[in-house]
RNA sequence: GGAGGGGUGGUCGAGUGGUUAAUGGCAGCGGAUUGUAACUCCGCCGACGAGAGUCUACGCAGGUUCGAAUCCUGCCCCCUCCA
């Protein structure tokens, strides 16, 4: 592969970010000349962020990392306004309450990859579109801005040629998301002397908006950069799992959850996802790779672990690859399972095992765990359950414990503790 | 405003008065195999009920019928063409 001169454009090559760049030789010469500022925009359209997400933060830190200011950008402006990229059907429209909840929610993530802090030079920024986004005045903006884009060049954008093409319905609402975005990019180019966006391959044509716009509007130069679309080996989009998706907030995927998602990864993609995914330096990850056959599993603990501390932190990454390994190497418990907590009292009734598998959240209704329990996928401390009938009672427990272990399947444990 | 086509379970998509929770694919879940992988094979896949069974489902609301997702009426939404 051609090297670069610029460091990050060397670490993003190597790590495997790079897809498309508007200018590749200009873009590698402006980051040569000093600190750059770059920025990702993420739309606030759900209350938490998931591994797709990150996938594009990763690269604001190491752009970050080689010395150059980040932006984040909060789209509390943008999400208004449902994007149609890669979507057949248009978004439901998010209320601006439904967005400021979200924003909460899922700020405190960057800061986990991005240093926010003021006092350093390159500290990172954290902006919302909102702030100018809402003040537009219909007319002027037609003018300052509408009056650069043509309709002729905007119906070949993928995003809309493909409602098209497949004659679906593209609303004028969603018709405009792309000038917004583009608008966005000449804005943090006149706030921050911003000259580059970065996204995901499907940002593309909405970047490259911006791109065009910052010429017409500013005479300014400024540079689009995507990542390829990441999928697994087997073509499924990263990040999704029986549940649904995986998210950074630790309340809406746990440590250890998140821990066990990158452990199952598939051996085909543990390289490409320790260098996406991990700040393991390029030559541990060398050395991970050599692995074959089963020592893979070594490759995928130390992916599992260093996503989780980078993501939850050193402890909890220690705690669930603790819990991991008695429960899948050892054959324990693992004290630290998802659990609930019962009373004595209500043990000593006896309670339906049905119930149970409900309230510990491994199954979605009672209907499901008799599934379970008929294809003979659920335990009860280890051993299977026969009958859809069984009552869990203090009989259940086992001697000098004073916690029960449900599983549904090999993978999928929980606990239930019992209060005295 | 006129003419035509369409709205089916997470999704795609059959079905067009009478075994029926509704063919099939995908997704999902479980089992076997295995390395907490992939591949492959097998089973499951509306809710409630231990079970017999009960209930809720084919855009919405009514109606015809012993019986409708399938027929009729009104309404809502989408698509195409015309004005």
């Amino acid at each position: 592969m051609s090297a670069y001169k610029s460091e990050f454009l060397n670490i993003l090559n190597e790590r495997g970010f790079i897809h498309q760049c508007s200018d590749f030789e200009a873009l590698d010469s402006k980051l040569c000349e000093g600190p750059q500022s770059a920025y990702i925009g993420f739309d606030p359209t759900g209350p938490s962020l998931h591994v797709g997400h990150l996938y594009t933060i990763m690269m604001l830190h190491w752009f970050q990392q080689c010395g150059h200011k980040p932006i984040s950008l909060m789209g509390g402006g943008t999400a208004l306004i449902p994007d149609p990229t890669l979507k057949d059907k248009t978004r439901p429209l998010l209320t601006p309450e439904d967005i400021n909840a979200n924003i909460e929610s899922i700020k405190s993530v960057f800061s986990k990859f991005l240093d926010y802090n003021p006092d350093a030079p390159n500290s990172c920024i954290m902006e919302n579109n909102y702030s100018w986004l809402s003040g537009l005045g219909y007319i002027e903006f037609l003018r300052d801005v509408g009056m650069h884009f043509t309709i002729n060049r905007m119906l070949t954008f993928e995003s809309v040629k493909m409602r098209l093409d497949r004659e679906l319905p593209m609303t004028f609402i969603e018709f405009n998301y792309m000038i917004l975005q583009g608008y966005d990019f000449v804005e943090l180019h006149r706030r921050h002397g911003t000259i580059l966006q970065m996204g995901g391959s499907d940002q593309w044509g909405n970047i490259i908006n911006g791109v065009e716009l910052g010429r017409k509007m500013e005479r300014a130069e400024l540079f689009a950069l995507t990542a390829p679309l990441l999928t697994t080996a087997s073509g499924a989009k990263m990040g999704k799992t029986e549940g649904g998706a995986v998210w950074l907030n630790a309340d809406m995927t746990t440590p250890y959850d998140y821990y066990q998602y990158w452990r199952n990864v598939e051996d085909a993609d543990v390289v490409r996802l320790l260098k996406v995914f991990t700040t393991l330096p390029m030559d541990e990850i060398k050395k991970l790779e050599a692995l074959e056959g089963a020592d893979i599993n070594e490759a995928k603990k130390v992916l599992a672990f260093e996503a989780t501390r980078l993501c939850h932190g050193e402890q909890a990454a220690r705690e669930a690859a603790d819990t991991a390994a008695k429960v899948f190497e050892q054959g324990g418990i693992g004290e630290d399972l998802p659990s609930i907590t019962i009373d004595t009292a209500r043990l000593q009734n006896g309670i339906s095992a049905l119930d149970l598998f409900v309230e510990t959240g491994l199954s979605e209704s009672k209907g499901e765990a008799k599934r379970l329990i008929k294809g003979g996928g659920a335990r009860l401390n280890d051993q299977p359950i026969q009958n859809t009938d069984t009552i869990i009672d203090t009989s259940s427990l086992p001697t000098g414990l004073d916690y029960i272990k449900l599983s549904s399947g090999k993978k999928k444990h929980a606990l239930i503790k019992i209060r005295t």
